[in-house]
DNA sequence: AAGTGGTCTAGACCACCGG
DNA sequence: CGGTGGTCTAGACCACTTA
C-alpha cells in the first residue's frame, strides 16, 4: 500500500499491474472502486481513472459503469503497429526508395476487390506499382480507387510518385479495415518481386473509407524475407 | 467555430479531425497551442488536452512541450489489433478447439531461438503443439520456455493445456516484442497442418520478457487461409 | 528564460445498467 | 433506484525544451 500523495498516474498503473501479476487481485475478481483506490493510494479520483483506463486499454481489466472494475478472465493482450508510408519505411532503414508504375487503366473489378469496394460494375482506376529499396524489389502495390469518390486521383502522376504517397497526402479518410496473410507469388507477382512462382510472400489488404464509403482498397505483396515488427 | 459550452473531449478531437481533414490547418503547420483553443472551444484546457492526446495517438498531430503542436507531416497511421489466447479465438468463431501435444523436450536452442533467449548453452523446455478448429489443423506452436525464469512450468501438464494457455494464465509478463512474416511449410509443419511442402504459411514469432529477461519464445505457424484482421 | 504540453486536484454532474 | 465509471471544470504546479 503506497500513501504518498502526489503520486501519478503511471505510479498508480503500476502499483495495479503488481497486484494483478502478485494474484493480489487474482483474474476474474472484482477490484476496489476508484473512489476507494484513491483514498487508499492518496490521489485523486481523476489519477485513478486514468490509469484504470490505461489498464483497461491493454485489456488486463474490464470495466463495466455499476458492475465495477475486474481482471480479465482471458488477457487479450492488445498492441499497436504502425502503418507508414512505403517511402519512409524504406528510407528510415537508411535505403533509397524508388517506385516504378507498371500498370495504369480505367477497369471493372471482379471479385473481392468488387466487392470490398462496393461500386458494382462501375469502372475504377486501377494501379500497379513496384517499390524498390536501393534498387531491389521491395512490395509490389495493387490498387483500385474510386475515382467517384476521390476525382482528384484521375489527373495525378502516379509515374512520379505512389498512389500510396499520393493518397497519404491528399484524401483524408476516416476508417478502414486491414487484414495480413500470406500467399504464394504468382507468376506475375514473383516476375515483378524477383522470385520464384509460389514462393511464401507477405501480404496485407486494406480498404479506406470516408463516410462509409470505399476509397480505395489495395494489396501490398512484399519481396520474401519481409517481416513486421512491433512490441507489446 | 463551435462555441457551445459542455463540449465533451470527442466533440473537441472531431473538431480537430474535421480542421486536419479540410486542410484548413495543412501538413505540417502547427495548430493553436492549448489553452488558445479552450477558449475558442468553450472548453477547459483538460479537454482540449484530452482530445489532443487522443488525435496524437492517433499520429495524425506531432506534440512537443515548448515547441508545441502539429499536423503530421508524414501521418503514420497507428492501429491497435488483438492477442488471444488461441483457443478462445477459435471458440469465439464458433468452432470447437482441441490440442495435441507433439514433442516435449528439453534441450539447448540454437541459432535464433538461442538468440532470442539469451540463454546460451542453458537447456530450455522445448515445447511443440497442434492446435485444431473443428477438428482441423490451425496453427502449430513451436515453443521454447526458459524453466530458469518460470519454474513451474517444468512440472505443467502440456498434455491438456497448450503452453499458449497455461503461459496466459500462469506466468505474468511485462512486455514483448512480436514480428509477423510469410514463409513456406517445412515437411514436418506441412505434415502437421495438412499441407503441401512449400505452402505459403502465415507465421507469428512472439517473445515476452519480465524485468527485461526473456521467459518464453514461440514460433505461431498458422495453416493456409489465415488472416489477421484490424480496423483502423 | 519563458512558453508549451503533462499532470494533479477537488468537486461536480451525468449516463448507464445491474440488483 | 442507486452505485459505478465517464467526463468536465477551474485552477495550479511542474517538466521539458527550444528560442
Amino acid at each position: 500500500m503506497t500513501l504518498e500523495p502526489g503520486m501519478t498516474w503511471q505510479a498508480v498503473r503500476d502499483e495495479v499491474l503488481r497486484r494483478i501479476r502478485a494474484r493480489e487481485w487474482p483474474p476474474g475478481a472484482p477490484i476496489p472502486h476508484e473512489a476507494e483506490l484513491a483514498r487508499d493510494l492518496g490521489c485523486a479520483r481523476a489519477t485513478v481513472n486514468r490509469a484504470l483506463r490505461d489498464v483497461a486499454d491493454a485489456g488486463l481489466i474490464e470495466r463495466r459503469r455499476r458492475a465495477g472494475t475486474r481482471v480479465a478472465l482471458h488477457p487479450v493482450r492488445r498492441a499497436k503497429f504502425e502503418i507508414p508510408v512505403i517511402r519512409m519505411e524504406i528510407e528510415g532503414r537508411g535505403l533509397a526508395h524508388d517506385y516504378r508504375l507498371v500498370l495504369r487503366e480505367e477497369a471493372v473489378p471482379t471479385g473481392e476487390v468488387r466487392a470490398r469496394m462496393e461500386t458494382g460494375a462501375r469502372p475504377l482506376l486501377h494501379l500497379v506499382g513496384l517499390h524498390l529499396a536501393d534498387g531491389r524489389p521491395h512490395a509490389l502495390e495493387d490498387r483500385w480507387i474510386d475515382t467517384g469518390a476521390v476525382p482528384d486521383a484521375a489527373a495525378a502522376d502516379f509515374t512520379r510518385i505512389s498512389p500510396n504517397e499520393w493518397l497519404v497526402l491528399n484524401v483524408p479518410f476516416e476508417g478502414g479495415d486491414i487484414a495480413f496473410s500470406a500467399a504464394p507469388a504468382s507468376p506475375p507477382e514473383a516476375e515483378a518481386l524477383g522470385c520464384a512462382p509460389g514462393d511464401a510472400l507477405f501480404v496485407t489488404e486494406r480498404t479506406t473509407l470516408r463516410g462509409g464509403r470505399p476509397l480505395t482498397t489495395v494489396r501490398l505483396v512484399f519481396a520474401p524475407g519481409y517481416r513486421m515488427h512491433t512490441t507489446i
